[in-house]
RNA sequence: GGGCUGUUAGCUCAAUUGGCAGAGCAACGGACUCUUAAUCCGUAGGUUACAGGUUCGAUUCCUGUACAGCCCA
């Protein structure tokens, strides 16, 4: 049936029962209980047991099945569904019939009595109900639920009503997030806020977007990365400190990559990246035992266990070894030999961006476990500290489970010339200024909360744990 | 950016080789006082994503566009 026909008879019926019952939205409904409750304290009666507990409880009618003068119904809240039981010699004529007016989708408030079926199934006996808000909407259709992909992101809320695994995907996702706090909370790590809003993009390579203040009348660009700003509060004294929120990337858009994604960042003073090796291998297996009950998960039928501690291999080793990449990556001809070799797209690629590429495509898969690959070359961050015994690496490194980049760490480079000197075009005079002030050294440690959330959910889409993913406009003749 | 695949009723899906576009759920009317994917009888619902082309005839073949998914870069 055509969509406005099915919205206009629910108009209708809203209009009659606005003449009959008044207007649902004036209604103040209380609950005194809920679906959840209601299962944990009487799911034991008996079959056909009554009780005379009276309870009210609010939902949403999901599924309706119509016996003449009896009528059985489905509502859902928050915690679950359970079954109505409205009856005409309970309700007489009048509101039975108009119960027969409420759709699926409809959201009512009903008070009544616990029992139990003769066939088992918990159930409130319906002596009074309330229209609430009226469904002007067909919802999905209740057995397939809502299949189609495209519709399920973009419009997520008939996700989460139709298909129950979506919510306990963003259940775990607040579980995640909060079981990090609580780590380095119970560390002594102090949760800061800077700025999303920046006068120059720093803290990371990538393209960032730019938006407009009028006041100010000037142009600024939404974070890629916090990192300066958090630097500038360790040399402010503050030696613990980390923030977990969104970052804004310019780029492409695939299964792993949404252009607002949340990151955690964590920095500690007096310490460096061996000291950030542990610290992620106790924050993440901590966050995995308490989220999973054990170390060991299934990630897309490959297990992955989590116990610390997590393998090592040096940038050059791992390259080597498990890509089978023999370069000298000193020696920027040769490197640009294979890295055609292998078939990538080099050109305008710096020798530092051949390098990670060479990585991501020839070994990143392999890296299953949870592996740290560490002292990268020097040019693949300009912000990290060189390695004493060899200056052309730094001390840096990558976290990789499933096959996947989930996190980015490196002793801090706090020698103010020579940051100025390895930031090059790219200077932060404001952050250069602040190391001059002295910063003590530093390790950082970014995490991707996303990918993580990947991982303990088993979701092989990034767009799978966040709520609602960047899609691209339909256009303007569609919406219509 | 490139390749492949998809888009049919509100939702989930069909449609031999190019030959009248169909079902289930939801909707509407009717029967039914413990059902649970309720059942039974009946009714209505379509610019087959969009724009072109080939053809007597296109959901089907071709081209382009939009959006999406997967793979690659």
């Amino acid at each position: 049936m055509k969509e406005e026909r099915l919205i206009r008879d629910r108009e209708q019926k809203f209009k009659e029962w606005l003449r009959e019952e008044g207007n649902p939205y004036e209604v103040r409904f209380v609950r005194s209980s809920s679906t959840g409750k209601i299962r944990e304290k009487y799911e034991n009666l008996s079959c056909g047991e009554k009780t005379e507990v009276k309870v009210s409880l609010g939902g949403r009618i999901i599924n309706r099945r119509r016996h003449g003068k009896v009528t059985f119904a489905d509502i859902k809240d928050g915690e679950g569904k359970i079954q109505l039981y409205i009856r005409y010699d309970t309700l007489g004529e009048k509101k039975y019939t108009l119960f027969q007016k409420l759709d699926l989708g409809d959201i009512i408030g009903v008070e009544g009595k616990i029992f139990k079926t003769a066939t088992g199934e918990l159930t409130i006996e319906v002596f009074s109900f309330f229209l609430l808000a009226k469904s002007f909407r067909s919802l999905p259709e209740k057995w397939h639920g809502l299949q189609n992909v495209e519709l399920r992101y973009r419009k997520r809320y008939l996700d989460l009503l139709c298909n129950s695994k979506v919510e306990e995907i963003f259940i775990q996702r607040g579980q995640i997030i909060k079981s990090i706090r609580e780590f380095l909370d119970k560390r002594g790590f102090l949760e800061v806020e800077t700025p999303v809003m920046q006068l120059l993009p720093g803290g990371a390579t990538a393209r960032p977007f730019r938006t407009y203040h009028n006041a100010l009348e000037r142009e600024f660009y939404l974070r890629i990365a916090p990192e300066l700003y958090l630097k500038k509060l360790i040399v402010g004294g503050m030696e613990k400190v980390y923030e977990l929120s969104k970052n804004f990337r310019n780029e492409g858009v695939d299964r792993f990559h949404n252009p607002e994604f949340t990151m955690l960042e964590v920095y500690a003073a007096y310490s460096n990246y061996e000291d950030m090796m542990k610290l992620s291998e106790e924050l993440v297996s901590s966050v995995v035992r308490k989220i999973k009950g054990t170390l060991r998960i299934h990630y897309q039928k490959k297990e992955i266990d989590f116990s610390p501690p997590w393998k090592r291999i040096t940038f050059e080793q791992a390259l080597k070894k498990i890509g089978g990449v023999q370069v000298d990556y000193k020696n920027e001809k040769q490197l640009k030999e294979v890295a055609k070799r292998e078939g990538l797209n080099i050109e305008g690629l710096s020798r530092a961006q051949i390098l990670e590429h060479l990585l991501e495509r020839k070994v990143s898969s392999y890296l299953v476990q949870p592996t740290f690959v560490f002292d990268y070359p020097q040019e693949t961050s300009p912000l990290a500290k060189r390695k004493k015994d060899d200056p052309s690496l730094i001390e840096r490194f990558e976290i990789f489970v499933g096959g996947e980049e989930i996190g980015n760490a490196y002793s801090e480079l706090n020698d103010p010339l020579e940051q100025r000197e390895r930031m090059g075009e790219r200077k932060d005079e404001d952050f250069l200024e602040a190391l001059e002030y002295g910063m003590p050294p530093t390790g950082g440690l970014g995490i991707g909360i996303d990918r993580l959330v990947m991982l303990l959910t088993d979701s092989s889409s990034i767009r799978e744990v966040i709520l609602f993913p960047q899609m691209r406009a339909k256009s303007i003749k569609d919406e219509n």
